[in-house]
DNA sequence: TTTTTTCTGGACTAATCGGTCCAGAATGAT
DNA sequence: ATCATTCTGGACCGATTAGTCCAGAAAAAA
């Protein structure tokens, strides 16, 4: 799963895969049949052990809500800044990547979307109840929006993982909430 | 250039490179050196041609400002969701893929970016102007996270086409405007 | 211990990769 | 017309690609 989530489909050679995995080349083939489909596994693993958990345990921790949110966008401001977090997001990567040619891979970019949605889905509602953003705002559409600024977060600190400019756009979509 | 903005640089062969430019491999090579050359004066060309010029002159037609803003989003949720939109953004597909293997790559995804923002700098100082976004926001900040939510939209639209996502999050992003 | 089953290292293949090279066509100058 | 120059199609190269296959090691079952 790290060879591909770093490295992305194309650029992971199978001997890349098979030392990182530390099995031969018969087994992984005997395993999952062919880089294809060891790239969909992977990316269900991500979606299992990463996406669907990631966002949504930092929002806990911070206690839900508003602050969990807003924890989501610190916490990832500080993570892509830093040398081991330039991989970005396996979901997003393969996204971009393999979307557009490849259904299967877009369907499993699509799930691992859709848990980041949930979480902000969920924090979103919690937060309309405690008061802290206005009950009569679409829950649904801002749990979307936060989904496409942090992927845009994303997508800007490959190119430039300088700080400043992440801390802005956290801001300002925070600002959009109120 | 259009080769490598559908199918990226892994993926994308000397051959495909070759046909669609209609020349031959030596002519490529006497020109350009080697194929990463030839992706980074591909980058180049887009940005002069494209990145520098689209956004700008999409605000500028609909009268700049915050209209011009919006009309941005609109375009652009109308044309991820058509099948030759599907290709995206060459510089934020360009980030993804090689932002943090490639220096060189990512300095250009950086200027595309760049003027992006700075398409959008101009047009929230318009718009700051002309009293349509209180004139105490900071502006920079703003051209930035309009540059990240369009990003993030480009990565969404890649997973999944449907316009109706899309539309929450353009919704949502100019609302953050007021 | 012997037999059966499972697993694996690495040799192997065919295809393709990026890249080089040159004979000769096309072009332009004299 | 002749010479010099530029350009190009395609043969060719070694390396690497994804993928196959099997002898034999390891493990399990008898």
């Amino acid at each position: 799963m790290d060879v591909f989530w770093s490295k992305g489909y194309e650029a992971a050679s199978l001997v890349d895969l098979t030392t990182a995995m530390g099995l031969s080349k018969s087994s992984l083939y005997d395993t999952f049949g062919n880089k294809h489909e060891l790239y969909l596994a992977a990316m269900d693993r991500y979606n299992e052990t990463v996406a669907s958990i990631a966002v949504g345990s930092i929002i806990e921790e911070a206690g839900g809500g508003k602050k969990g949110i807003a924890a989501v966008f610190k916490c990832f401001v500080k993570s892509m800044t830093c040398p081991e977090g330039r991989r970005g997001c396996f979901v997003a990567n393969s996204a971009v990547e393999m979307g557009s040619r490849d259904d299967a891979a877009a369907k499993r970019a699509c799930a691992g979307l859709a848990c980041m949605e949930q979480s902000f889905l969920e924090a979103v509602e919690t937060a309309q109840v405690a008061g802290d953003i206005p009950a009569d705002r679409d829950a649904l559409a801002l749990a979307r929006y936060l989904t496409a600024s942090l992927n845009g977060m994303i997508v800007i600190a490959k190119a430039r993982p300088e700080a400043m400019a992440l801390e802005d756009v956290a801001r300002m979509t925070l600002r959009a909430l109120d």
